[in-house]
DNA sequence: AAAAAATGTCAAGTACACTTTGCATATTTT
DNA sequence: AAAATATGCAAAGTGTACTTGACATTTTTT
């Protein structure tokens, strides 16, 4: 699924292994979520919006769906 | 995860089957949800929060995250 | 230019979201 | 009260989110 975090994760001028940290995940899961492998689960969905404050409709591209 | 599906569902007088069908998983899966007995992915809670007109953040319950 | 930090990827393993089928009980409708 | 509909649950199977560890390449810093 695209999503924002690469943009947003560059505009705080932060790496994978700070994101992944904050949200406690792998630095892998974040490349992998980046790299569209595979779909974050909702609450990680939810760590790394809160992480940016922002919700995870403004984080997550939905637009495919359906 | 706590969430609101079930009152939702009781508000808009339907099923869980009429819910499942509408948002393409099994019945199993809704009561499963309902009942707290797994997470829902981000693409299902997207489609049960599109479904009823409102946001991940207002069906799921984050509080008791972190 | 060299060193350090950041990123992408591969492979094998674990955990869990979701399916399928089927049955038992509860609730609603007739 | 009987019939129909709705709900809860169990067990076994599939797919995928996420981990771990390790290596290659790119980008940034010195």
């Amino acid at each position: 699924m695209k999503s924002k975090i690469k943009a947003l994760r560059k505009q705080h001028r932060i790496s994978q292994d700070e994101l992944a940290e904050a949200v406690d995940v792998t630095r892998q899961t974040i490349t992998s979520l980046e790299c569209e492998k595979y779909t974050a689960s909702l609450v990680l969905a939810y760590k790394i919006a809160r992480y940016f404050h922002l919700t995870i409709e403004e984080v997550f591209d939905f637009s495919e769906i359906q």
